[in-house]
RNA sequence: UCCUCGAUAGCUCAGCUGGUUAGAGCACAUGACUGUUAAUCAUGGGGUCCCUGGUUCGAGCCCAGGUCGGGGAGCCA
């Protein structure tokens, strides 16, 4: 049985004082006088600290002097009332235990301001701050709230296969798995490299979407949704970017492009309010420390309805400013993030823009009756830009055939998803929301290193 | 990948027109302190000036190449 008390239950008033407690954590700062000794000790169970007050005279007392920033301890006393101010509760502590020491000559976290940039270079220490404490708290809470609203609207959970063997999404480079030799691998006559020896017997990747397969779920269990790691060889170096990032890509089976932007605005409302109300003291600490418009903001995108237009509607507007654009904005060209950003600011809110020129889209894109457009979405959001991608998918198999055709894509590679055309089609949507995009809007943190542990970006795969 | 800015103490930075022994704040150590909140006060230790090469009597500073990082752009979620 474990035997102590989360700090977060103590705060909460969930034990009530006075009462013997017993606290696991990291020092978080230790400050000594002559008759009493202040032990602000936090267990990541919530971003506040909870008070040891070691007086003089007792065992614990002499502990403190193997006790400095970093220290993780065991701790017994009473839970008492607070005389300080800062907080309701502090434990009179008797009883310390050293699990592990952390010299302070080396200990690489200060009791001070660290950058961002440097916090990154250390980070497997970072999770320890009160920033990095707070951003993986609220990234779990997202995590739980996507699969709680899903489950809820009645969606099934769908893995798609993090190694694939087909290159036909054309969402990026991908990056090659293999267990052949690369300084000799086997190879054809003809001298190219010869897949058939390796593992799977083909060329395969690492996925850059799950859409195709999740499409496949769509079209049995109705509505599906996949959640996992997405891998994409760009070499991007944006703050935007990452090499491996996690998905969401729910695929409805009957929902058309309207049906579709509904499902994306209810649910990243879903999601922000989800934050607002179980992640309060996180994204206060972020509201004060970084953003002073953060909860805000957040509070304000749950309460308007996205603004919605074609992309003709859009281009109209932008074409009225094209002299304040580098980039000309006219019918075809695909919108760069300065049109995207525009249209956010002349709304005042999330955009959701539909019917874009289907040369600019990707195949799989239910083509419209004009013969000119497909009905894509992009929910844009305040500076992220595009946070959500998504369309109505092409459930005609001539049409779409054709179109795999004229784009260039391997139609062998694909024979499976166009088998889904030939049995049993309907029309279906879907979309993809970046999860660390997401994180981005919902702390306010403007790097998307700083939203996701391990950050995986070129150059840069420590930890 | 392109543009741009940067790299000096553990951290954040200053360092003049190229000139003697490279500084500050914080952190850390020691001491003081009757309840502190990133405590306060005093004292102290601490440097591969990113790397390689060049110019020069002399380079933290100038030049060239590289590495890494920030911001912007592209690609995209």
């Amino acid at each position: 049985m474990i035997e102590h008390t989360s700090i977060k239950s103590l705060l909460k008033g969930e034990v009530k004082a006075p009462q013997n407690v017993v606290v696991k954590g990291w020092v978080r700062t230790i400050r000594n006088s002559k008759n009493v000794n202040f032990i602000a000790l936090n267990d990541g169970s919530t971003i506040l600290n909870i008070q040891l007050v070691i007086a003089a005279g007792t065992d614990a007392f002499v502990i403190c002097e193997q006790i400095s920033t970093g220290a993780c301890i065991r701790a017994e006393g009473l839970l008492v009332d607070s005389q300080g101010k800062n907080q309701s509760v502090e434990i009179q502590c008797n009883n310390i235990e050293v699990y592990g020491h952390s010299d302070p000559e080396k200990y690489p976290l200060q009791k001070k301001g660290h950058t961002l940039e440097f916090l990154r270079e250390i980070a497997h220490l970072r999770p320890r701050t009160n920033t990095f404490g707070a951003i993986f708290r609220i990234r779990h809470n997202m995590a739980f709230a996507i699969h709680q609203f899903f489950h809820q609207k009645g969606f099934f959970y769908m893995h798609s296969p993090i190694i694939t063997g087909s290159d036909a999404e054309g969402a990026g480079e991908m990056f090659k798995v293999t267990t052949l030799s690369l300084e000799n691998p086997p190879r054809t006559n003809d001298g190219s490299i010869n897949y058939m020896e390796d593992f799977f017997g083909k060329a395969t990747n690492l996925t850059v979407s799950g859409q195709l397969e999740a499409e496949l779920g769509a079209l049995a269990l109705g509505n599906v949704y996949t959640f996992g790691p997405t891998f994409r060889a760009e070499n991007s170096n944006t703050p935007r970017h990452l090499a491996e990032f996690w998905m969401i890509e729910p695929e409805m089976a009957f929902y058309d492009i309207n049906d579709n932007m509904d499902l994306a605005e209810e649910m990243l409302k879903y999601l922000i309010n989800f934050a607002l109300e179980n992640c309060k003291d996180d994204l206060e600490f972020l509201n004060q420390m970084y953003d002073k418009e953060l909860i805000e903001r957040l509070k304000s995108v749950t309460a308007k309805t996205f603004k919605r237009l074609t992309y003709t509607d859009a281009v109209e507007i932008l074409e009225k400013n094209n002299k304040e654009f580098e980039f000309k904005v006219s019918w075809g060209t695909d919108l760069q993030k300065e049109h995207e950003n525009y249209l956010v600011t002349h709304f005042g809110g999330p955009v959701i823009l539909t019917n874009y020129p289907k040369q600019i889209k990707a195949f799989y894109m239910k083509q419209n009756e004009d013969g000119k457009t497909v009905r894509a979405m992009d929910v844009l959001f305040p500076w992220i830009g595009e946070i959500i991608g998504g369309s109505q998918r092409e459930d005609n198999y001539d049409k779409l055939y054709a179109r795999i055709t004229e784009m260039g894509v391997d139609e062998d590679e694909l024979w499976w998803y166009l088998d889904t055309r030939k049995f049993g089609s309907c029309p279906h949507s879907g979309f993809g929301l970046g999860f660390e995009r997401l994180m981005l809007f919902v702390t306010g943190m403007t790097n998307i290193r700083d939203v996701i542990p391990f950050p995986r970006t070129p150059k840069n795969a420590e930890f």
